[in-house]
DNA sequence: TCCATTTGTTGGAGCGCTCTAATGCTGTAA
DNA sequence: TTACAGCATTAGAGCGCTCCAACAAATGGA
């Protein structure tokens, strides 16, 4: 397993250990007869360079560190997605570790990145404090996705919560709905947009809000459902895509038919809700652009092309399914 | 952004650049008094040590690589949970990439992965040609999961789909059915065994097999229903969740009532067969300890302490939920 | 023709660390 | 006292690479 080294493919190819590193950069000043010989020697050694060397000794890094604060979340595989979308098209690797939502663990998980001396670091929703995203901004750029942060140092990509509620509650309003109640996320970082966002959207309208205290479970939804059963609304907007399907699925159980009965819309498409069992009325976010812009963020600053903080805040949009409808008319 | 070295934490302290790296890798032979020193010195100045520098002068290396097939699928999730956890556990650190299902993507990554000289490599359902694998095995520990391999160099962890298959066969034939089709799953590595345990487990209970084309999504699991429509059995096994969650909707679309009329099962027990509102029999695997064996088998090689090949196959198990119940008997 | 460029190539220093062998230093036995 | 362990500490080489300065060879005016 005693790998072959630029030394190796220099001496077979005749020429020495300097030009060989030009030909694996593709570097323009070499002539096209040893770049071949280089390269046809490396082949039949089946050299391929050592990126921990070659970084160590170009004090650059290629490596963009990654801190997901929960794998099992679907949402954040998709911002990983494109994260590695855009770092990949630009030559840089990237190193994934997990947080496990404990601060503890998430800066354990963040020293050992930060050992790598990456050229940027992504955290996704962490739930460390701030202090010490600071610390780690002094040694590498950070770019904050779902987590926002007052830090000048970093920058931050998230969704625009209120806007996303808003699109909901102005879609039911259109439809005809004034009794429409919503489904709290609680203590999230995330919650908090939506339901100030609710309540904007409510005031807007004219409307009086309800707002019913849930969690991002579909087994809180239906318990928040099962609270309204002697007033249920005509309309009920979730915090999240779990939330509304275990509210749909009290409805039921209670008799009511969505949408005829009670319109409800979720939050985030998740592919649950496209399954067309679920088909469920709900607001989209561009995960997958979350990503890339994370990973642009990080590689404007490795260029330098950038020293300001930059605040992402991504425009949600409606996708109207099947669990949405206009109310019945009360005779 | 210039960090501190070794050096400029050996100055501070009074001592050598040496001393600083035995109290780095926690060696005993340091006297109490020095080891403050240095501790401190690192402490003031916010050292922590070069993993890439570390690793390039040590020969060896804390990095495991992973790469994942398709980071949408939850499943990979959980696996890399599992490996992570066991990863940390031990002091090594993972590199992530994604092959995207495609072979060219895929050897790409692979040959990323490598320029790191990891420890060893975990592919997670890879689809790349088997001759890749095998020369990624000459330079590293290799350990494949969710695919199978008769390379004697690459250890493999999969799970037991035959038997995965008959304990849904075998669930259904107590509870009465007789007539009980199975929705393929097509071409991928996985659906073989299955379709192999669904026949083997019919024909120990002395029934006719029926095997129905289909795919491992919930439009294809509809459609197959819908194909069946003439000469519905008595109940269903699908090849995994989505599809099964398609073929309830067909079902109910066309008016026969789920379990009553004819009972599912489906596979992987996914977030989504635990929702409530679906609440689908299926089979579970363990995906967690994929991942965990998985590690554990490549730090096995990297410690030396085994050269054959480990095949792990796990046991799947039956999770019963709502989907299913005796079949009606026909007057 | 000569000198100044340009182009292609190379030796050597050095990135931040580990590791081996050698050092100085104690304490103990001869 | 000398000799010799035994221990804590250190100098120095080297991991595989990049980068800089230096250089030889080819090119192009003047």
């Amino acid at each position: 397993m005693a790998r072959p080294t630029m030394e190796d493919v220099a001496a077979r190819a005749g020429v020495s250990r300097a030009l060989v590193s030009l030909v694996m950069r593709g570097s323009p000043k070499v002539s096209d007869q040893r770049r071949a010989a280089v390269l046809k020697a490396a082949e039949e050694l089946g050299y391929s360079p050592h990126a921990m060397a070659r970084s160590l000794a170009s004090r650059t890094s290629h490596v963009l560190g990654v801190m997901v604060s929960d794998l099992h979340n679907a949402f954040f595989a998709e911002v990983v997605d494109g994260l590695d979308a855009v770092a990949t098209e630009h030559g840089f690797d990237l190193i994934i570790n997990t947080g496990g939502r404990s601060p503890a663990r998430e800066r354990r998980a963040l020293r050992s990145l930060l050992s790598f001396r990456p050229a940027g670091l992504a955290l996704l929703s962490p739930v460390v404090p701030t202090a010490d995203i600071g610390r780690a901004a002094d040694q590498t750029p950070v770019v904050l996705v779902a987590r926002s942060s007052r830090l000048a140092t970093v920058d931050t990509v998230n969704d625009d919560g209120e806007r996303g509620i808003a699109l909901a509650v102005d879609h039911l309003v259109s439809l005809g709905h004034e009794r429409i109640a919503h489904l709290d996320g609680g203590e999230g970082s995330r919650a908090a947009p939506r339901r100030r966002g609710y309540l904007a959207a409510m005031a807007s309208h004219g409307l009086t809000p309800r707002v019913v205290a849930s969690e991002y479970t579909d087994a809180a939804g239906a318990r928040a459902v099962r609270g309204l059963l002697g007033d249920m609304p005509t309309a009920i907007v979730s915090c999240n895509d779990f939330n509304a399907v275990g509210a749909i699925s009290a409805l039921e159980d209670a008799g009511f038919r969505v949408p005829q009965d009670v319109s409800v819309v979720g939050y985030d498409n998740t592919s649950l809700a496209a399954l067309r069992h679920v088909s469920l009325t709900t607001i989209d976010q561009p995960r997958n652009e979350f990503g890339r812009l994370a990973a642009e963020a990080l590689l404007q600053r490795v260029r330098g092309e950038r020293a300001e903080p930059v605040r992402h805040l991504l425009h949600p949009s409606l996708v109207v399914r099947s669990t949405t409808a206009p109310p019945i008319r009360s005779a």
